[in-house]
DNA sequence: CTTTGGGCCTGGACGC
DNA sequence: TGCGTCCAGGCCCAAA
C-alpha cells in the first residue's frame, strides 16, 4: 500500500504512542505472510522498552533495549494501528496479523488483507547491514540522491526511467504513485530510457521526486482505497493528483486527456502533451 | 551480467 | 442476486 511518505507518517506518528513503553502480549495470526517470525521468535520481544523507531525505504523498525527490534513492511494492503484497549472497532476488523500490548496501555495491530508485507524479529543493531536491507539504494530525500548519483547508475541502463525509479536498488521508497507524479512534474515521459537521460535532466528528476514525496509527507500521504495513519485517519495528497489513476481525465495543467498504459506489469499515467520523449 | 514476467493474496469494482 | 474478470500502493525470483 504505501510508499515512502505514508511510511514515514506511520513511523512518526507510531513514536509518542509506543515510544518508552514496554511490550507486553505479543500474538500472531496462524496466516503466513511474506516474511513473518514464529510466535517464539515474537516472544523474544516481552518486556522489552521500545527504544526508537526508525524508517529504512518501505521498512519500519521498531529498536527495543535489549538488542532485538522488530523489522515491519506494509506490502500493498497493510496498515499499522494503534488503539486503547476495549477498542470495538478493531475487535472486528479481519486480516489481523500481528497484535503488541503495552503494559502502559494501548495495542499496536497490523492489519493485512493481501499479506503482502512481513513482521520479523532481527538482532543487528545497524539495520544497514540486515540481508534485507543491505542491497537498497539511497534515501531519495537525503544530499546523497543528487544529480550525478541518478546519472551515474542509469547512463548504462536500457531501462525505462519510470521502472528505474521504481527499482529499490537504485533509489528506494518511490513506488507506483510517485514515479508517474514526479515523471509528470519533469514532463519527462516514463517510457524514455534512462541511459538518454543528461546530467542536467537527471537533476530536474531529482529534485521533482523530493518535491513530491515532501509535498505528498506534508499533506498526509496518500489514501486510496484503505491507507491510513496509526490513529486510523486519512492523508490529502490523492486530492492533488496530477497524473495517478486519473486515465480519461484532463490534464490540470493542458487539459489534454491522461493516458494510462502499462510498464513492467504496473500502469502507468502520463499526460501525452505536457510529458515528451525528448530529452 | 541485465531485464522481463509471473507469482504471491484478498477484496472491490465492473460487466453480463 | 451471482458469477467471472480485472485491478490494486510491493517485492522476489525464475527465466530469457
Amino acid at each position: 500500500m504505501p510508499e515512502l511518505p505514508e511510511v514515514e507518517i506511520i513511523a512518526n506518528g507510531l513514536r509518542p504512542f509506543i515510544i518508552g513503553k514496554s511490550i507486553g502480549d505479543i500474538q500472531r495470526s496462524a496466516l503466513q505472510m511474506r516474511r513473518d517470525s514464529p510466535q517464539s521468535e515474537l516472544l523474544r520481544l516481552r518486556s522489552q522498552s521500545v527504544m526508537k523507531i526508525e524508517r529504512r525505504a518501505k521498512y519500519i523498525v521498531i529498536h527495543c533495549d535489549q538488542g532485538d527490534s522488530l523489522l515491519l513492511h506494509l506490502g500493498m494492503s497493510g496498515r499499522l494501528l494503534f488503539h486503547n484497549a476495549a477498542d470495538e472497532l478493531l475487535k472486528n476488523t479481519k486480516h489481523k496479523h500481528l497484535t503488541i500490548s503495552f503494559h502502559q496501555g494501548g495495542t499496536l495491530t497490523l492489519v493485512d488483507p493481501r499479506r503482502f508485507g512481513m513482521y520479523e524479529v532481527i538482532r543487528t543493531r545497524d539495520i544497514k547491514q540486515h540481508p534485507t536491507m543491505n542491497n537498497l539504494g539511497v534515501e531519495p530525500l537525503e544530499a546523497a540522491f543528487d544529480a550525478h548519483y541518478l546519472h551515474t547508475c542509469i547512463q548504462q541502463s536500457d531501462r525505462n526511467i519510470k521502472n528505474i525509479l521504481m527499482d529499490g536498488r537504485i533509489v528506494v521508497g518511490v513506488g507506483n504513485i510517485y514515479a508517474s507524479e514526479s515523471l509528470f512534474m519533469t514532463g519527462l515521459h516514463p517510457a524514455i530510457i534512462g541511459a538518454s537521460l543528461s546530467l542536467l535532466i537527471c537533476g530536474r528528476l531529482v529534485q521533482a521526486i523530493k518535491e513530491v514525496l515532501i509535498k505528498a509527507i506534508n499533506s498526509g500521504g496518500s489514501s486510496l482505497k484503505d491507507y491510513v495513519h496509526v490513529d486510523g485517519s486519512i492523508g490529502g495528497f490523492q486530492d492533488e493528483f496530477m497524473v495517478y489513476g486519473r486515465q480519461a481525465q484532463p490534464c490540470k495543467i493542458c487539459e489534454s486527456s491522461i493516458v494510462r498504459f502499462t510498464q513492467g506489469g504496473r500502469a502507468t499515467f502520463f499526460c501525452p502533451t505536457c510529458q515528451e520523449m525528448a530529452s
